[in-house]
DNA sequence: AATATTGTGTGTATTTATTACACAGTAACA
DNA sequence: TGTTACTGTGTAATAAATACACACAATATT
């Protein structure tokens, strides 16, 4: 018999890319005022859960990413605990949690996990139906701690796409190089010289021109790349370079 | 009154810097029979404890380490949580849990930290009686899934430093130029070029000369340095450097 | 007094990476 | 036929990474 743990959580922030832009997956939370019928507060809140008896910390994130995105096999990775005693004492939650979930312990420790989705192929009749989309830049009231919650996320996400190919998770699997572009660019909130961000990813190895160009285009067709994780992983070397 | 919360912990991956090498402090864990009072089985754990009530998961993992070490005030970091159900599932771990905390979950998310302290000022008086100094590289028997924990502590380290100049922190206040090297090349685990790495720290301006040198030693003695916090964050930009 | 030990301080040439920057061309569409 | 939107390309300047050797100073050893 599956029962929730009531003190650990894990909270997904879901970042969904599309139209150039960097996107986060959030649900409304409304708590209405049981006698006059009327809103007490509304805000906004990432896709968490309690974790489960028997269930892994990670597989509990992925049963969350899942529910909410009816994705699978997705990039999702955890950045961080949350469990200061503060996170859910705020007057708004107390009255929240004391009203729609009365069995949750005082103190909720939550680990957070981030993941990196293709906003398009997020159906919405499989998304919860209070979620939806906020872009990065311009977030709603949000509940609990999950303003911190969701800047480590980004903080996370940014440093990774520095450091390891996930981007590619994102992109389709051939993609020309103004798509990668414009990823890091909606990722990291800055704009990239084109010339100079193409010579980059030329010189990985890992980065695979096909003999295939787009089709349909109103310009000038670009060249269509693949990503091999393949290359990747045999041809990488450890670096030591101090740089801060 | 302040209870134990039996289902999370902290664990904390000590590192101490000492003689240019790096160690780990463990605690050994030694099982005896009731009946003959031969040990079952010894091994070897960080320390952890679980979180009190009221209790902020940052602060246990101080807690935690002030006992061990007589530290505080230390570089402390949360680098992941684990909580896979089989974590403590092994035999050992079972036959120890159910003879010396018999309150224990079945299931323990702990919540892992590592921090580095200077090997030579935690007074070995103040540390538990069952625990030592291992040298990284030559880790004994582990219990839990401890080994995981420390192999992760020390890649998020190693990333830490050639990130952020946290391996200052361990430093003394005046420093040579050397002893910084040594520090690295013991966190990494490679030797590093001593006139490449001097030209790399020299164009740190937050790596300011003092008019002192070393004094006593068998050598030419070398010039002190300190390092400056208020200098690194006044001067520090982001950098957006794709590096894989 | 001589010598061994151990670490200090310094420079250059080569290669590689970063940065800033402009123009001609192509496919679709109006 | 022009407009739109993106493709593809190169160079010069600067900065960083790498590989590598020798003279010197302070102490300890003989």
């Amino acid at each position: 018999m599956e029962k929730i743990l009531n003190n650990i959580s894990v909270d997904c922030v879901i970042f969904g890319y599309a139209d150039d832009s960097l996107y986060v997956m959030l649900t409304r939370r409304e708590l209405m005022d049981a006698k006059t019928g009327q809103p007490l507060f509304t805000d906004y809140t990432v896709q968490g859960h309690h974790i489960l008896t028997g269930e892994n910390v990670d597989d509990a994130a992925r049963r969350v990413l899942k529910e909410k995105t009816g994705l699978d096999n997705i990039y999702l990775k955890q950045f961080h605990a949350f469990g200061d005693i503060s996170r859910i004492q705020h007057t708004n939650d107390q009255l929240w949690l004391k009203t729609t979930y009365p069995d949750v312990s005082d103190y909720v420790l939550t680990v957070g996990y981030y993941s990196l989705v293709d906003k398009t192929k997020v159906n919405p009749d499989e998304a919860h139906s209070f979620s939806s989309w906020f872009p990065v830049a311009e977030l709603p009231e949000l509940g609990y701690d999950h303003r911190e919650i969701i800047d480590k996320a980004l903080e996370a996400l940014q440093s990774a796409v520095l450091k390891e190919p996930v981007a590619f998770e994102l992109l389709p699997e051939k993609f020309t190089l103004l798509q990668v572009q414009r990823l890091y660019e909606a990722i990291l909130g800055v704009n990239l010289d084109r010339r100079n961000f193409r010579k980059k990813i030329n010189q990985m190895k890992y980065v695979i021109p096909l003999d295939e160009k787009q089709n349909g285009v109103p310009h000038t067709p670009a060249q269509y790349f693949i990503f091999s994780w393949d290359v990747y992983h045999k041809t990488k070397k450890e670096k030591y370079n101090i740089s801060f």
